[in-house]
DNA sequence: GCCAACGTTGGC
DNA sequence: GCCAACGTTGGC
């Protein structure tokens, strides 16, 4: 079991469009880096799901992993947000994979406050200038973070 | 809107 | 294979 997680615009695609639809693909991803992150997912993986360039940035909230990585279509797709021209169904360049809806948080951890713990320092994040849209996180991270919702959710 | 940091492209 | 130019990301 690896965790991971997963960086996304909610106006283009949040954790409430994930809630709605179940499942969903997590297509256009368009990094080398990140492709091959996700090539490595195995069904069952968990993963934040961070909601940046938004009003409030930060983890939004869980998902998994439903299925393992296939070709993402929409390379090939000339109407789609990132067309690729180099991307072929016989010789597909992108992939993703399909991630399910678990929880969304009662409040989103915001890159503010998991900037606080030291804990969490060495997190992909939080480096300075990373843009990675798909990063690994440790299992202790993992933990710390639910930890860190959790408590978030028991106050008010 | 600004801008630093980063990844990719393409000329050489 | 180098590297300048360019486009994009993403926090502020």
């Amino acid at each position: 079991m690896n965790y991971w997680l997963m960086k996304t615009e909610p106006t283009c695609f949040s954790i409430d469009d994930l809630k709605q639809k179940k499942v969903a693909p997590w297509d256009g991803v368009r990094n080398y880096q990140a492709r091959n992150f996700m090539q490595s997912m195995e069904k069952g993986d968990l993963v934040f799901i961070y909601h940046s360039n938004a009003d409030t940035i930060g983890i939004a909230g869980i998902a998994k992993v439903a299925r393992e990585a296939y070709p993402d279509h929409t390379s090939w797709d000339p109407k789609s947000e990132h067309p690729d021209p180099k991307s072929t169904p016989d010789n597909p360049r992108w992939f993703m994979v399909d991630v399910r809806f678990v929880k969304k948080f009662k409040h989103i951890i915001p890159l503010s406050e998991l900037k606080n713990h030291k804990a969490l320092a060495n997190m992909k994040i939080l480096q300075k200038g990373s843009r990675l849209s798909v990063t690994p996180v440790t299992s202790k991270e993992y933990s710390y973070i639910e930890k860190l919702a959790n408590k978030n959710s028991t106050r008010n």
